[in-house]
RNA sequence: GCCGAAGUGGCGGAACUGGUAGACGCGCCGGACUCAAAAUCCGGUGGCCGCAAGGCCGUGUGGGUUCGACUCCCACCUUCGGCACCA
């Protein structure tokens, strides 16, 4: 017996799996009429390709192998496809940094991604692979922004943003993290700029119901929950005489109405302008205004409160009186109307607003019983209004109630509702990536490129380094463009789109990737998709899967889906760490499978990976358990060579190893098929291997070897097929996978556990089949369960049929 | 502060529907093979007491429900993640 070669026997099944495109799936001939009961769509994340895999994707992708495996085995119609997110500030980065081309750096990363790929064995269908930077993929991204510019859901406005000063980019809310930026970690600036916009919150209510019939991991759906943001309350109207103007406020408390003891506007808000123009602190307030403005977020936060009363009032529709107008930067522009009612007594911010400014404090919710120290902000059930004109007395929840349709009735509040979420900014001042199909014409205005004339390629420039204005802006002659409406000289938009907009239908994309005639024939995708699997890191809760839901939900009401959903079937996988951190550049503690696989070969880390721990949770990558993982392997290599030699041919004969085979099976089948648990799968497999490592040339022995590497196979597909041929059989990949024979999954006998007053005193081996009382007497029988017993009389007897007896005296 | 996830041996973890806590693996200890080492194989391995048989304790903490709780309920502590002057 030769002993285990990893690199060999991969290459060898790579090269036959290719030769035989063992993973490539068609399309059915006529996908409207084809059954779609047997279909499954099983997906992976597609990889961003800078410089080489990392662990993150050895454990995604092999998550994403063992599911494929899996189902293509239990007889499913199974597309698995791959490609690369290419577009994007990264590679830019590096060509700035490195000198050459985005699109030669991106290429070389591909196709060295790629190799990894194919080396790690994973059953990718190859035919169907797809890059976004390239121009067949970014026409259809092209075409689908000018139909969401068709239907409203794009949009350019000028509108207070995130700003990178070191990228030089403008960043989507999503992309910043503790008020920084996502690639480079610079603390963002908040500049005010005409940007482009998809209407995210067009969908924000839907977003948040549809969650419900999505079967992803909760911790997932309360990002997206806390992310969307959503309040219930009312929007109030007060009138500003001295401006003749309707101010509309958002509260969620409307029951505290009758205390609001003055008003604040945010200092970006538009009546402030005006409202500068005629008081007579006017150079005052537009002073504020342009302090609060420098000051970043983080800060605004973090500092006193700070104001300026504007001499304005506003009247309270509940009672009304005239409250003091306040600017005040702890109000912000972006959330509910810009303006608030505060209400001190009720509010923690506005009471230290109150408390700096030495404004009146009005208490108009009391508790149950006693007196609470202000602010008093609790609403539960017990609450009541006090000085609260009629409404004093009711509950402060239904007071609230009352009091909004009482206002609705007189046409001065409603009940509304308000969302975190803000409409997507997509529009990037970068190079790599797609250009914005939009011509701006002096007489006309925006204008689309016609669909005809798409795509819009990427022109070339010589210098990408960010200068605050798109690179494209340098590419003179294709920047000047005809009007497509009048045909008078005007210019291209310059700006690229945000990569997160490629992605956000990539998938569509796989289901028909060679189609140039649209982006996807709909019978096609509605065919394959939603996605039943879908697999990934948890840091894109809030931005790719908000943006892809949001996508489907545009495309379906533009009637080019068929479906509102992408992603049926979540699974968010944990991070792979080395040294109690999460393995990253910065830190030096990153392995990559290329090193790996040349140590150990693709199977042991393939097997390593998801054996490590349940793969939703973060997981400790160690030299020691991958090594254990090597030894596990080259132990099943010797066992089934011993078991090819020696172990009769024939029909297996019953008894523990072959009821050991057959139990495995279930347990492996119901693990990776329902439960996603991926770990205890492996150790199920090992536990056999453990047994018949004990009679490798029983009368089982050879089914139980055959079972082994049949269920090994979707974890170590290479080691598998070549230990399946050495049985003597051949294409396990296209085998069916095992069936457990319920007749095989119970043992003969089993240990009964003798518990008196619960606690273990005996275990007995005993034939399966006895009955209840049986098990009993025997329990009663056994001298331990005599001894602790003590004379003393069983008053009652519990049986769990085929586990124990508790006897309770 | 609000929302979510999680706390089990020396370590990663298992126990799925309330029924033997610690599967499987790492590490460690002992033995076999070897001139020796590595590799491999065999055995042991939650803590405490005990020569042993055996006993007691044990799943973050404190209570509760139950014949029986890692699992269910109540209160709390810790860690991690998301949101956060969001009205």
């Amino acid at each position: 017996m030769e002993e285990y070669d990893p690199k060999r026997i991969e290459e060898k099944w790579q090269q036959v799996w290719e030769e035989a495109r063992a993973f490539e799936v068609a399309n059915p001939d006529d996908p409207a009429a084809a059954d779609r009961s047997r279909k499954y769509y099983v997906l992976e994340m597609l990889p961003y390709p800078s410089g080489t895999l990392h662990m993150g994707h050895v454990l995604v992708y092999t998550l994403g192998d063992v599911v494929a495996h899996f189902r293509r085995r239990n007889g499913w119609l199974v597309l698995h496809p791959i490609g690369y997110d290419a577009f994007g500030l990264p590679a830019e980065n590096a060509a700035i940094r490195e000198g050459g081309h985005p699109r030669a750096i991106t290429e070389r990363n591909i196709a060295h991604i790629r190799n990894e790929m194919k080396r790690m064995g994973w059953s990718f269908d190859w035919s169907r692979e797809i890059s976004t930077h390239e121009p067949e993929y970014y026409r259809w991204t092209q075409w689908l922004f000018l139909r969401l510019y068709e239907a409203g859901l794009a949009y350019r406005k000028h509108a207070p943003v995130k700003w990178c000063p070191k990228d030089q980019v403008v960043l989507a809310n999503e992309q910043v993290h503790d008020g920084r930026c996502e690639y480079c970690g610079s603390e963002v600036e908040a500049r005010s700029l005409e940007q482009w916009f998809f209407r995210t919150t067009a969908f924000a209510e839907e977003l948040l119901q549809d969650m419900a019939e999505l079967e992803w991991q909760e911790r997932i759906l309360a990002i997206q929950r806390n992310w969307i943001g959503r309040s219930e309350g009312a929007e109030v109207v007060f009138r500003c005489e001295e401006l003749g103007e309707d101010i509309p406020v958002f509260t969620t408390r409307p029951d505290t109405l009758f205390g609001a003891t003055f008003f604040v506007l945010a200092p970006e808000h538009p009546l402030v302008e005006r409202i500068a123009e005629r008081a007579p602190g006017g150079a005052q307030i537009r002073d504020y205004v342009r302090h609060a403005a420098a000051k970043r977020g983080e800060e605004r936060a973090r500092d006193e409160k700070t104001g300026v009363f504007t001499g304005f009032h506003a009247v309270n529709p509940v009672n009304g009186e005239r409250l003091p107008i306040y600017v005040a930067d702890y109000v912000l522009v972006e959330y509910g109307t810009g303006a608030i009612m505060a209400v001190p007594a009720h509010d923690e911010r506005d009471y230290e607003f109150a408390q700096a400014f030495g404004l009146p404090v009005r208490p108009v919710v009391a508790p149950q019983e006693g007196e609470a120290p202000l602010p008093f902000t609790a609403l539960t059930d017990t609450e009541r209004l006090v000085s609260s004109g009629r409404f004093s007395g009711m509950s402060a929840r239904e007071g609230g109630r009352a009091i909004v349709e009482w206002l609705a009735e007189q046409g001065k509040g409603r009940f509304a509702t308000s969302f975190r979420i803000r409409d997507w900014l997509v529009s990037r001042q970068r190079y790599w990536g797609c250009p914005i199909p939009i011509v701006h014409c002096p007489s006309c205005g925006e204008v689309p490129v016609p669909d005809e004339e798409l795509p819009v390629l990427l022109p070339e420039v010589e210098d990408y380094q960010p200068r605050g204005v798109s690179p494209l802006a340098t590419a003179e002659e294709w920047v000047r463009a005809p009007c497509p409406r009048c045909g008078a000289e005007a210019r291209r938009e310059v700006d690229t789109m945000d990569t997160f907009v490629d992605s956000s239908w990539y998938f569509l994309r796989y289901c028909d990737p060679r189609n140039d005639r649209a982006p996807w024939e709909r019978s096609v995708v509605d065919f394959w998709c939603p996605v039943d699997q879908y697999i990934g890191g948890v840091d894109h809760a809030t931005m790719h899967l908000i943006y892809a839901r949001f996508f489907m939900k545009a495309l379906n009401n533009l009637g080019l889906v068929g479906f509102r959903e992408p992603f049926k079937r979540l699974f968010s996988n944990g991070w792979v760490q080395l040294g109690g951190r999460k393995m990253s550049k910065s830190r030096g503690n990153v392995i990559g499978p290329d090193e790996l696989v040349e140590t150990y070969g693709a199977d042991p880390v393939r097997l390593y990976i998801l054996f490590i721990g349940p793969a939703d949770q973060d997981m400790e990558w160690t030299d020691e358990g991958i090594e254990g993982m090597v030894r596990f392997v080259r132990r099943l290599w010797r066992i089934v060579h011993e078991v090819a030699e020696r172990a009769p041919q024939g029909e297996p004969e019953d008894g523990p190893l072959l009821r050991k085979a057959h139990r495995t099976i279930a347990k492996v089948t119901d693990d990776i098929g329902r439960r996603q648990s991926f770990n205890t799968a492996i150790a199920a497999i090992m536990e056999l291997v453990n047994e018949l490592a004990r009679d490798p040339a029983g009368p089982a022995s050879r089914r139980a070897a055959e079972t082994a590497v049949s269920l090994i196979q979707p974890y170590a597909p290479h080691l598998a097929e070549e230990l399946w041929e050495r049985l003597g059989h051949e294409r396990l990949w296209a085998q069916p996978w095992p069936e457990a024979d319920p007749a095989f999954l119970q043992e003969e006998t089993f240990e009964l556990v003798v518990q008196v007053n619960g606690k273990v005193r005996d275990r007995l081996r005993v034939p399966v089949d006895l009955p209840q009382e049986e098990l009993v007497a025997l329990a009663k029988a056994s001298p331990k369960v005599q001894a602790h017993l003590d004379g003393r009389e069983v008053k009652r007897a519990f049986v769990v049929p085929g586990r124990l007896v508790n006897l309770v005296v």
